[in-house]
DNA sequence: CATGAATGAGCCTTCATTCAT
DNA sequence: AATGAATGAAGGCTCATTCAT
């Protein structure tokens, strides 16, 4: 006989996660209910509780899920160390990211609730500083290696970024009509064309 | 049934838009309860719909009454245009100001309700809007002036304003530990030395 | 010098019993507020207190001003009894009473709040006490008298005032469709044609 | 947290609409408070919400139950056209229905809620139409038979059903003490000694 | 594995009432 | 004579959570 594949075996766990990430993130952590997040995962409220003790796991476990998903790319791309190229590189895959829709929700969330919840915050703490600790050496080298002038590693993370997170956040979060219509690349150029060679040392 | 405190009659109303604020940046709109509102203020929580409809209302004020403080110091500092050197003013008025208690609750709530309450990002579109409509013909004029190289003032906006983001929200809301200890005129200075030279055209 | 009329002395008390009668009839004890009430007199909440002790008065002097208003009515018919003429005088009359506006408004009351608020029943049973106290004997009299036949006076007064109340609650209070269109003077005209006759002796 | 009795599983909904009437009928909707009925019913306030959307759908539930029992009689009487009789009958049946324990309940809460709630004064409404429109061609058919004189069918039944509604509601809802002894008999005799003979045709 | 039924706690809101002015 | 400011008490409703089935 052959083996019975079944429809798809519902992950329920899975499922609920998703649900639950998707309502936090569009309705904060309160204001997103139990009853709502379990009939948009297809199941009852009560199922929620066989699977996490309660919800403020439940909220932890959707957010850690997605947390620090960015690393892996950072550790890809310091490791093979291409020197500048690695961070242009680096910058097109960071505004990428962060431009995609669980990003966008996950991000919401950590802005939303970060500041109120250390559990929260904590995981982003440990994502950046995993993401720093693999920067800084990257940003050490380049600068003994005279590709870029001498700076505290941390501002230029901020010069970076910040305008990842600026872009970010005008323009997909709060939807700033303004700021629509500019395209990730174009950011991500603007920094490679701006704020790179203004790292660079002067000639 | 109804004693009440009174010799020095109070400014009732500012001391409860002061209380709600805080709350609402420390705990959320949802979290933060009428109750605790009006202790804080030190009145009844029956006493908060004396002066607002409802719950929802007294946040809005509390938000409007401090959103857009910061425009007219951008009108002062456009308007006597004196070049980079207003730029430069700007950008250390500017971190300034969101390093200030009550900017980073607004950010705050900001940041957190803003997504998901159209009054909230309506506030925040408008203190933007009514910034970049003056900063825009002030970049365009540096750049006819041969002062900075042409760009999109929007994207000049974002590598400006995005560092400074970055830095109060990684350091003060989310109080990343990597990032303490990093002055303002630190953020200041690596723009003024890194991002502004960027700008320039090429020599 | 000539005397000083004034303005109409606006009678605040007569004012507030008006409107609160009003409001009473339309939402009811519980549901007309304080506010509602002070606010339709054109005066604070705060004012009904220097006039009423509470708002139980208010509405027991509301309904006591208007209650048991037809009862001199009845005094003269039944006074100057001119036998069966009276009977019918007294029908056109009660049934023109009950459809005024102030009177429904009084019915209204009594109807929902009589059965749980003992004083304003009490002072139905006292107006319809004051009532059958002067028609008893009218009744027993035109008995004597050979124009009706014996009956109870409790059992003749209901099949009088009965079709009456029918009407006004039926058509007035309830509204119902299919009551709407019959006129007053036709149910006083059914009363006199068919029970009236009813109750005469058998010829 | 939440224990909950359980054995006999009764039924919980029949049990609380029980409960939501004999309260509403005895303080009014207002009045009755949610904790109150709950109590009456065995269960917490909470749970009236697991059966009924809200308070005011609770009370249009309890009202529907038992509003328009008495067609089904008036529909037996008509349908089995025995004339005279069927009449006597339903006017005895009548005055018994409307002296039951639950039939006064609604009656109450009709006579109190009807002139402000369109819902309540609907059912109402429509019970009526019920009774007139199989009521009004017996009558008819009365008439042409030439058992009574030609009426307006809405006076005869006013002429009718007014007594009994002005036993009701000076016996039993404002309990006049007048009023009290006489029995539902001699109302529905006089009735049929006194103004169904007036109905009759002349001789 | 999942649910239906139910609860306790708490929240927003309303309202009658007070009292200094 | 009347009001503005404020309050205590309560009420409707929501929600996370439980547990027998």
């Amino acid at each position: 006989m052959a083996p019975r594949p079944k429809n798809p075996p519902p992950d329920r766990r899975a499922e609920i996660l998703d649900a639950a990430l998707r309502l936090f993130a569009a309705k904060g952590f309160e204001a997103a209910t139990n009853a709502e997040i379990a009939r948009a995962a297809g199941v009852t409220a009560a199922a929620l509780y066989y699977y996490f003790p309660n919800k403020e796991e439940l909220f932890r476990a959707a957010v850690r899920e997605h947390v620090g998903t960015f690393v892996p790319t950072v550790a890809d791309l310091t490791r093979a160390d291409r020197g500048l190229e690695s961070l242009r590189e680096l910058l097109r895959r960071a505004m990428d990211f962060f431009t995609d829709g669980k990003s966008q929700m996950v991000l919401k969330i950590v802005l939303a609730e970060g500041p109120r919840r250390p559990e929260i915050r904590q995981a982003w703490i440990d994502q950046t500083a995993a993401i720093l600790e693999m920067l800084t050496p990257f940003i050490m080298h380049a600068i003994a290696a005279g590709q870029i002038r001498p700076v505290d590693p941390r501002l230029a993370f901020m010069l970076l970024q910040g305008p990842i997170m600026s872009a970010v956040v005008l323009r997909d979060l709060l939807q700033i009509p303004f700021m629509q219509g500019i395209e990730n690349d174009a950011v991500v150029d603007a920094l490679l064309e701006i704020t790179l060679p203004g790292l660079m040392p002067n000639r």
